[in-house]
DNA sequence: ATAGGGTTAG
């Protein structure tokens, strides 16, 4: 035990101690060794583990590298280090690897977008050193990766390849259909999104029950999320029955209770999101920023900046997502002080670099409260590449507030419709736009174009569920509870 | 000996 009070916390007394390290035989024993290198990690840096695992005797081995990827990717270190060893692994120490090194690699990868020349070689890399997907761990990754980039077809793919799943490849495969919400275009695999996506992953989960498999704490957060996105409270509620009765097998974690609370949050029921928040004795970051994302997805803009401050006294890590939802949260309830209040202090006190989702909900915070011009100064500012969003919010908060000579810019539509040429809500908008000048000329021209590009818009449908049944409404349409629906509306 | 899971805005 002695050794651990030893672990180094600085550079300057890493190298003692790694002499000491190898001259103990402490070096030989895996548990050791991988805390050493983890708080190499850690307080010294990517760039000085990286050095550390130099200095070993024998030279880099195959599992000195697995390693060390395993623990960048769970420190969340960018990709560049991970395939830096991992290359250098192949190519200057021409080592083999084998199924350990490719999870964690691929875990890395899969979260930068910047990677994809390399995140498409990885699978050709891993037919080729291991000899194809057998290893369960390296199929289950793999799906893992597909789904976290979107491509949903690979993954299925990939999946139905598999003669016997295991749970965490089912978990991966549902959390992929999961987040499909954005839909995504690839180079190599084509895909739109449709709604059958995510139905279809509450008729996976079924077939994974009747497969005989008892699902765990990650399968609940996948499923919740569906429930959550499709409004499928009962289904909701249903899972989370299902994982109070099998209290000894599904462990209620911060992971299941943030899920439990979006899902809730998502399906109109604040209340019971509250009842979860409540029971949770210790919240982490992510309960407080579902907490707070249900607040504002409910308009109740005050008590979601509360929790934000609540968050701050009680020194709970405020990240970027929270200060996402907070700044969503005013946006939604026409906050507008407060909500700038919020991005200086993330800025200032928090020292959290605002990434172009900030810019964009400030945009829309202004955009909405009608300071079309103060949204356009900001829109000027982003040091960033400005993003479809980002047109798309501001055109429709010049239409909402009338603001005739911006709203004609011809240049934002254009730039709008260059990088989003599929989203068929920029038609609409468009359209209605110059319908509101009476340009009618222009309307029939983006109609014709949409029909050109085969672009079609859903009708954008609310859903509400009634004893077990999902009843759809959109604007004139709510067949049969209109009248219910409506006069519920009003009365509230 | 070394491995796979959590969100947010429009």
């Amino acid at each position: 035990m002695s050794w651990k009070s030893l672990l180094p916390t600085s550079k300057q007394n890493f190298l003692q101690f790694h002499a000491h390290f190898v001259a103990t035989g402490l070096s030989n024993h895996s548990i050791p060794l991988r805390h050493l290198l983890s708080s190499a990690a850690l307080h010294g840096g990517p760039d000085y583990a990286i050095t550390i695992l130099a200095h070993f005797s024998h030279g880099p081995t195959t599992f000195l590298s697995n390693t060390i990827i395993s623990i960048f990717a769970s420190q969340n270190h960018p990709v560049c280090y991970s395939w830096y060893v991992y290359s250098s692994l192949l190519y200057r120490h021409c080592l083999l690897p084998n199924s350990y090194s490719y999870p964690s690699l691929l875990k890395s990868l899969s979260t930068s977008e910047d990677w994809n020349f390399h995140a498409r070689c990885i699978h050709t890399h891993i037919v080729k050193f291991l000899g194809g997907i057998g290893d369960r761990f390296v199929g289950a990754s793999l799906v893992s990766f597909y789904g976290r980039r979107g491509m949903i077809k690979a993954c299925r793919y990939l999946f139905d390849e598999m003669l016997d799943p295991d749970l965490p490849t089912w978990n991966s495969l549902l959390a992929a259909y999961l987040r499909a919400g954005g839909g995504e275009r690839d180079e190599t695999f084509f895909f739109h999104y449709d709604d059958e996506c995510r139905s279809n992953s509450l008729g996976l989960f079924r077939d994974m029950l009747l497969r005989g498999l008892a699902p765990d704490e990650m399968t609940f957060v996948a499923v919740l999320g569906v429930c959550g996105d499709v409004g499928a409270l009962s289904q909701g509620m249903w899972a989370h029955g299902y994982i109070l009765r099998h209290s000894n097998k599904v462990v209620l974690n911060q992971y299941v209770r943030s899920a439990l609370i979006q899902m809730y949050g998502k399906s109109g029921r604040l209340d019971l999101a509250v009842e979860v928040f409540d029971e949770m004795k210790t919240r982490d970051t992510p309960c407080y920023n579902a907490m707070i994302s249900c607040l504002a997805v409910h308009g109740n803009g005050h008590c979601a900046i509360g929790l934000y401050e609540i968050m701050k006294l009680n020194g709970t890590k405020v990240d970027e997502s929270t200060m996402i939802s907070v700044l969503s949260a005013c946006s939604h309830a026409v906050l507008v002080e407060e909500g700038r209040r919020c991005f200086e202090e993330m800025t200032t006190i928090l020292n959290i670099e605002p990434k172009i989702e900030h810019y964009c909900c400030l945009i829309d915070l202004l955009g909405r409260a009608g300071k079309v011009r103060d949204a356009i100064d900001i829109f000027r500012q982003v040091p960033m590449k400005p993003t479809a969003i980002m047109y798309r919010s501001l055109l429709s908060s010049c239409r909402i507030h009338g603001e005739s000579e911006l709203e004609m810019d011809g240049d934002v539509v254009k730039k709008l419709m260059e990088l989003d040429p599929d989203h068929a809500g920029n038609y609409v908008m468009v359209s209605n736009m110059y319908a509101n000048g009476e340009e009618w000329d222009s309307v029939k021209k983006i109609r014709t174009a949409m029909r050109e590009m085969g672009v079609r818009k859903s009708p954008g449908i609310s859903s509400i569920e009634i004893d077990g049944f999902v009843y759809e409404f959109s604007t004139g349409y709510a067949e049969p509870y209109v009248e219910e629906i409506s006069r519920s509306l009003i009365t509230r």
